[in-house]
DNA sequence: GCCGTTTTCGGCCCGACTGTTTTCAGTCG
């Protein structure tokens, strides 16, 4: 089992021991592990079977050990069926709604036997709440708009789950002999938040009319397919066991191209693009561009010469969406969209100084195995007392030991000092600013405000941007800092101040909290701010989350000038020099 | 349940905010 999947059992195991309200200590040592698993660079499974070697993994002892042992063996571990004979499975979809913790959903469960969604949404309806102790109009108006977000997003998948499973079953693929060249089509190739099913095209010699039978049966055979839905001459779909469906589709070489165009879509980019073939006298298909009049094939291996016969230039899949990009792409004019390798640095990572889990020097020596020319460290201020947030004097601290690090790695790579201060709620900050005026990266970031009324939030974070010292505004875009709830704030009024002031707005890459960034961050381009691109790296592997970061922003049209972290390390630190007040 | 010792026990990141209260429980990061 991969460690993503473990994780997510000792996660829920915590949950329903949260709900038992069981020791709280041994659940956050549950949450811990689950934690530790997940970001280990080390595939558990292969070394399941060394207690030893678990138990060398921090926050894994001899009990969790054994957990880890029983997951791998069985597929789950004995408490967590003993609690789910006692609660039921659906109780932790209850948790994810805004609102609802582990008391509430007890209470629910104690009082009406609600367990699930479904029937909270009726118990509602039916005005079975009310009367309940804590419970008032205010959160069950807040449950019901939950309830409605919800079921909204539940039946797709995020990208990055959608591209780990991709990624495994193309590799699979790749092994039959004869077949050479398997890609990703659909919402995953466009880059999409969250994918609903998966389409995957393989093609090669062994993909031929006339053999394909041979790799359609390798394909049916793929080991993780839990359910076979359909098979055919050259299609087969199945449903892995988290539920995410996938089609894979073997094709000749000649229509490898318009099949991949058609299936990547998105429909109204396909069903632009395919008026304008008509108007040229072609028809598309997902078999060919080919001449209206008497059928003959113009184009099919590849995409560029489709889009190329049409009379335009290739168009990246992240923008096919029919938002001006076949114009664009007829004259010429699509953007060059950031790339993976154009990011220089990282402005925005935490150490053991406060909830990270590496040191300065591990952040830094990660960072470089990655060729970046700087980063910034910007740990917690004290606000956020849960991470030990640090204060005025543990922040100079922090500076000077940056600094040495700095120095000790001899311009290999520069670190700078930084710092993510909260946005206290008269929208002042929580550090002074003398002591912000000597960071070279100041984020100003919203972490406990979000309950506020619209205006009130909106106002403060207006007020805490307009201090000289603040670089960046932390998670704006997205509203990606809250798992559960979007900002209350007016978005359009914040980047609009944002980048008047210069102060740039960050976009953070948080593959698990994909969510709407897409929206505000063509609203933040529209509003003229500069992007920052960075990952919040809590641990050295965190580093990898940029890539989705980078589909983000290729998705808004943010071409390489609009992004902060593209510019070299001089053109950087200049856009960091403190404004003046 | 983990960890580190002052080693076999007693600590374990905690403060802000909301909505419900009439003094505070629950949720959140």
């Amino acid at each position: 089992m991969d460690n993503r999947s473990i994780a997510q059992l000792l996660a829920e195991t915590a949950d329903l021991l949260e709900i038992g309200a069981g020791d709280p200590f041994r659940i956050r040592s549950y949450r811990r592990a689950a934690e530790a698993v997940e970001s280990s660079t080390v595939q558990l499974s292969t070394i399941a079977l060394d207690p030893k070697k678990l138990q060398e993994i921090p926050g894994i002892g001899k009990g969790m050990a054994a957990n880890i042992q029983a997951i791998e063996q069985t597929g789950t571990l004995p408490l967590r069926e003993e609690l789910l004979q006692k609660f039921r499975p659906t109780m932790l979809e209850l948790l994810r709604l805004p609102g609802m913790g582990p008391k509430t959903v007890a209470l629910l469960w104690d009082a009406l036997q609600v367990s699930s969604v479904d029937e909270l949404d009726a118990a509602i309806a039916a005005g079975r709440l009310h009367g309940l102790p804590r419970i008032g109009e205010k959160l069950i108006e807040k449950l019901r708009k939950g309830i409605q977000d919800y079921k909204q997003s539940t039946g797709r998948f995020l990208l990055d789950d959608a591209e780990t499973a991709a990624e495994k079953l193309i590799a699979y693929l790749r092994e039959f002999p004869g077949i050479d060249t398997v890609l990703p089509a659909g919402s995953l190739r466009r880059g999409r938040d969250t994918v609903g099913d998966l389409d995957i095209l393989a093609t090669g010699p062994a993909c031929a009319e006339d053999k394909v039978s041979a790799a359609v049966e390798y394909a049916a055979a793929y080991p993780p397919a839990a359910t076979m839905l359909a098979k055919g001459q050259n299609k087969v779909s199945f449903r892995l066991r988290t539920g995410l469906q996938v089609d894979v589709r073997l094709l000749p070489q000649s229509s490898y191209g318009a099949a991949l165009q058609y299936f990547t879509g998105s429909k109204m980019h396909n069903v632009s693009v395919r008026q304008r073939a008509l108007r040229r006298g072609y028809t598309l298909s997902e078999y060919a561009l080919a001449r209206v009049e008497d059928g003959a094939l113009v184009a099919g291996a590849t995409e560029e010469e489709i889009y190329g016969a049409l009379g335009l230039d290739w168009i990246p899949p992240e923008l096919r969406e029919n938002n001006g990009e076949i114009e664009a792409a007829e004259q010429h004019r699509l953007p060059v969209l950031i790339e993976e390798r154009d990011i220089r640095g990282d402005v925005h990572m935490h150490t053991t100084a406060t909830d990270g889990r590496n040191s300065i020097r591990e952040m830094a020596e990660a960072a470089m195995a990655r060729g970046y020319q700087y980063i910034a460290i910007t740990d917690h201020s004290k606000n956020l007392a849960m991470t030990s947030g640090l204060d005025d004097r543990r922040a100079l601290d922090h500076i000077r030991r940056i600094r040495q690090v700095d120095q000790e790695m001899e311009g290999r790579i520069r670190i700078f000092p930084g710092i993510e201060v909260d946005i206290l709620a008269d929208g002042a900050l929580d550090l002074s600013d003398e002591v912000l005026a000597q960071m070279d990266v100041v984020i100003a970031s919203v972490h406990s405000l979000f309950n506020q009324p619209r205006q009130q939030m909106t106002d403060r974070v207006l007020r805490a941007i307009e201090n000289p010292y603040v670089h960046i505004l932390g998670h704006p875009t997205g509203r990606l800092l809250l798992r559960r709830e979007p900002f209350q704030m007016d978005l359009t009024a914040v980047l609009r101040r944002a980048a008047k002031l210069g102060v740039a707005v960050e976009h953070n890459a948080y593959p698990d909290r994909l969510d709407l960034c897409d929206r505000d961050l063509r609203l933040a381009r529209e509003m003229g701010c500069r992007i920052c691109v960075n990952t919040d790296s809590h641990h050295t592997s965190h580093l990898s989350k940029m890539r989705y970061g980078i589909r983000q922003l290729r998705r808004a049209w943010l071409e390489k000038k609009d992004v902060m972290n593209t510019l070299g390390t001089r053109a950087f630190l200049k856009a960091l020099r403190p404004r003046t007040a």
